[in-house]
DNA sequence: GCGACAG
DNA sequence: ATCTTGTCGC
């Protein structure tokens, strides 16, 4: 797919809050554009002691969930892990991959934070704005935000609260397991959030995207199976 | 000053 | 995130 300008060049951690404080404001939470038939997963690894960061994205057939695209990225690492500017140090390398997808998903579903940020600008929200995309955040720990606990139950849901505001929802998307932390990134509402979360779940607690996304970012090969089906490797191919 | 803190 | 083997539980 096509992806414009480059990110923000080498910033310091003042500059990148001002730059989420300037781009939150074109964050949209409307419905998502329907019908979705290609959902995005991505993800990032790292090599060399962390001097490397190793970004892929993954397309799955949606509601089918079956592997149709991939690509891999690689790019030197030039912005430290800070909570609340993970975007910076992830970003770079995930546009590199996402500019390398012979296909444009519907939706992508972003490894971390959407607007359940402390200025409500994630990793989710910093992507969707940059490809004006369709993006969920789906963490697997809180950054910000209080809530109960969900029902120990799959799809057990709790509201993520930052005072009276609501920015994501805790969601247990199978029993048993740790509640995954989602929220809207850009052009989808929180509702549209969860229901394609639970909708790329099968049998595992993190989303098929998120799985085959952190596979070939970590591993460089799809998993055995994607929902249920042994993976098609030759269909899906990825350079 | 003391914790908390996506990946 | 990453360094790393076995092990407890459904």
């Amino acid at each position: 797919m096509q992806v414009v300008p480059p990110i923000s060049p080498s910033v310091n951690t003042a500059e990148a809050r001002a730059i989420q404080q300037q781009l939150r404001t074109r964050v949209r939470l409307e419905p998502c554009p329907s019908p979705v038939t290609r959902v995005a997963g991505v993800d990032v690894g790292f090599e060399q002691a962390g001097a490397v960061t190793r970004a892929a994205v993954v397309v799955l057939s949606y509601p089918d969930l079956q592997p149709l695209a991939a690509a891999v990225a690689r790019r030197p690492t030039e912005f430290p892990y800070v909570p609340g500017l993970l975007s910076f140090r992830e970003l770079p390398a995930l546009l590199d991959a996402m500019g390398r997808l012979e296909v444009t998903p519907d939706v992508v579903l972003c490894d971390g934070q959407g607007i359940a940020h402390p200025r409500r600008f994630g990793i989710a929200c910093h992507l969707g704005v940059t490809l004006d995309l369709p993006a969920v955040g789906v963490a697997k720990s809180r950054l910000v935000g209080t809530h109960e606990t969900p029902p120990d139950e799959k799809g057990g849901q709790a509201v993520l609260l930052d005072g009276d505001e609501q920015i994501g929802v805790v969601l247990r998307t199978r029993t048993g397991v740790k509640p995954l932390y989602i929220s809207p990134g850009h052009r989808v509402t929180m509702a549209d959030s969860v229901r394609l979360v639970l909708g790329c779940t099968h049998r595992y607690r993190l989303p098929e995207t998120t799985r085959c996304a952190h596979s070939l970012a970590s591993h460089g090969c799809w998993p055995s199976r994607v929902a249920g089906q042994p993976v098609d490797t030759a269909a899906a191919v990825y350079r």
